[in-house]
DNA sequence: ATTCGGACGGCC
DNA sequence: GCCGTCCGAATT
């Protein structure tokens, strides 16, 4: 008996698996699937059974060393999930299986759990039955079918806008018709708050949740439970897309633009990516949910990959807050400084004050901290300490260098000014202004390091940073959102993309404006973020924003590939890469402030997989041969 | 003749 | 990646 094993081996040319020789005391236990432990080149290795068979072409074998587990934690789907990933972003197999299966936990596979009965809950009122093509999206998907959808979210305070409800009655769908289904969220608190509408719908005793925050052996333990057929509703984040549940029948994603989503590790595979080829393989229907919407979406849209599931226009914002545009203060530089200390334009005040009459009032500030960014106001220019630093604002209101922390009193700039300014004024310093002017509300803060949960129904006044936004009872009477044009004007070329899910997410925390529900933008009134947020239309903002990108020859009507080293060393990679056809190249150019080259390599998106598989064996022949010079590389870079 | 080192190729 | 082998140059 021959096991087929993929080894840990770590390097790129040997991405392919290798045989062993199955010891007859093993021959009930060695599974495809299995971890094992084998001799390779002299040392003891990591690997996974993917096959068995009765012959090898190699003739000298060398026995398995260990069959560490029993438990079948990659099974073929997984292997061909796996693989096909991994050639999709040009990197190994083994390094995609590292991100897929979690760390073995012996204790975790103690734990028996028994399974559960389930018994079909009838079909009941959804959130997604208020949308058009809703109600048939739920029925083909009771139906055993597999539709394959975008679901823009309406940014309203109210059932419309319940996207884990919603999802939950998809998942509940799915789970009606025989199979399960994976829900993969950014963070641990989506984790929570989708696990509690799912076990709403579906017996909670069939939901794991898989994510790091708990400790590997829990996150194992909720692998297994899905890998030995006991889940039939895996929650979770990134990784989850991995999770090998049996029959599978949705993948749904909630937020699929956020950063948390994004795979930090070679090869970097993309969330999407993985979803679209998981579903094309297993034939599962994917719901990619938001309440705005990617360009990377919106090129599926229109290949007509994907089906939209949307309000009307004209009813989308309908139940939504009234969204106004108030420009920002013109800081023209004739103007005394202390008059700006402030960025809230009179009508910002006008509508926290009128909203704190009625409830909560949310503030959302695009930075954290206090004030930085100097600058002169006579001249105009930046404000820097001797060493060169930046200055910025203490919480104990003292201005310092960023740099080498030397205070900035006695600064004085080239045209003899000793007076400065703020550009950007963090969440903190937002704070203490609104504290100040309402005396006697209470304001509270949220950011990432101090997170709110949520707040009352009771006036009161929420600073947040992006992301942090609290949830408020009954909804917030208004929200203003601050600094637009700063959160806009950073070098990005998603910016507008991020501006637009960050803003739409703050809708459906705002009563409707029947309500008296208002939202404020302190911005670029003609800014197409701006605007899309306005008129609630991220699709048409995602439909221009990919329009530009193909202009501009940008993904996702191209694949991109980054290349960082020395010059001769990508001198040495353009030439590979000009070896192969369709290929563009832009550089090898020398990087600001460092003795790195970097070379941008791009190719037409229907070459995507030819590109992929080149180099892959470019990075295959350089980690075989000699290498000239060094450089790292990376497919698909998120800019 | 002997030893050392670096390059190369195989790894099941 | 690591290890073994093979060849050439340097050393005795």
């Amino acid at each position: 008996m021959i096991a087929q094993v993929y080894v840990d081996v770590g390097v790129p040319h040997l991405d392919r698996p290798f045989d062993y020789l199955v010891p007859e005391e093993w021959h009930e236990r060695a599974r495809a699937g299995t971890r094992v432990k084998v001799r390779f080149s002299g040392r003891s290795l990591p690997g996974f059974i993917v096959g068995l068979a009765d012959e090898s072409d190699v003739d000298t074998l060398v026995p398995l060393s260990a069959i560490v587990s029993d438990e079948v934690v990659m099974p073929a789907s997984s292997v061909a999930l796996i693989r096909a990933v991994a050639d999709h972003c040009a990197g190994a197999f083994m390094d995609v299986a590292r991100l897929a299966i979690p760390p073995r936990a012996a204790r975790a596979e103690a734990a028996t759990m028994g399974e559960v009965e389930s018994s079909p809950r009838e079909s009941q009122p959804c959130p997604i039955d208020l949308y058009p093509a809703g109600t048939a999206l739920r029925t083909a998907l009771r139906s055993g079918a597999s539709p394959r959808v975008t679901w823009t979210v309406a940014g309203v305070c109210g059932p419309a806008g319940d996207w884990a409800d919603g999802l939950a009655g998809l998942i509940g769908d799915t789970l009606a018709s025989g199979r399960s289904a994976i829900l993969v969220v950014p963070d641990a608190r989506d984790v929570q708050t989708a696990r509690a509408a799912v076990t709403r719908v579906v017996e909670p005793a069939h939901v794991v949740t898989l994510s790091a925050d708990k400790g590997p052996q829990a996150r194992y333990r909720a692998f297994l439970a899905g890998a030995r057929g006991h889940a039939r509703v895996v929650i979770g984040t990134r990784a989850t897309v991995y999770a090998p549940v049996h029959d599978l029948g949705l993948i749904a994603v909630w937020e699929e633009a956020d950063s948390s989503l994004a795979e930090p590790h070679f090869p970097y595979p993309s969330l999407r990516d993985v979803v679209a080829i998981r579903a094309s393989q297993t034939r599962a229907a994917v719901v990619f949910a938001s309440y705005s919407r990617s360009t990377e979406i919106q090129n599926w849209v229109d290949k007509a990959w994907l089906h939209e599931v949307a309000m009307p226009s004209g009813q989308a914002s309908y139940g939504a807050p009234l969204v106004r545009i108030a420009s920002q203060v013109d800081r023209s530089l004739d103007r005394d400084p202390a008059a700006h200390t402030s960025r809230l334009p009179h009508d910002a005040f006008t509508v926290i004050q009128k909203g704190v009459a009625s409830g909560p009032v949310l503030v959302w500030v695009p930075w954290v901290g206090h004030r930085r960014n100097f600058l002169c106001p006579r001249c105009g220019e930046v404000a820097r300490c001797s060493c060169g630093g930046g200055f910025e604002e203490r919480s104990s209101g003292a201005v310092c260098c960023q740099v080498c922390a030397r205070p900035a009193a006695g600064w004085r700039c080239s045209c003899g000014s000793t007076r400065w300014w703020a550009v950007t004024t963090g969440s903190a310093r937002t704070a203490d202004e609104l504290a100040t002017s309402f005396r006697t509300i209470p304001v509270l803060r949220s950011d990432s390091t101090h997170p709110v949960d949520g707040v009352g129904a009771e006036p009161c006044i929420v600073i947040s940073t992006p992301g942090c936004e609290p949830h408020a009872e009954g909804g917030y009477a208004a929200a203003v959102i601050l600094d637009a044009s700063g959160f806009l004007s950073r070098p990005d070329i998603r910016v507008g993309e991020e501006a637009v899910r960050r803003w739409m997410s703050v809708m459906p925390l705002v009563r409707s404006g029947r309500d008296g529900g208002t939202v404020l933008i302190v911005g670029p009134p003609q800014d197409r973020a701006v605007q899309a947020v306005v008129r609630q239309d991220p699709a048409g903002f995602a439909r221009r924003e990919l329009q530009d990108r193909q202009e501009a020859g940008f993904p996702p009507s191209t694949r991109m590939a980054t290349f960082t080293g020395d010059e001769a060393a990508l001198t040495n990679a353009a030439t590979q890469l000009t070896g192969y056809g369709y290929v563009e190249l832009i550089g090898p150019v020398q990087e600001i402030d460092s003795d790195d080259f970097r070379l941008i390599a791009r190719v037409p998106a229907n070459r995507g997989e030819d590109f992929a598989r080149h180099l892959g064996e470019m990075a295959a022949k350089r980690s075989q041969g000699k290498k000239s010079g060094t450089y790292t590389w990376r497919l698909d870079p998120v800019w």
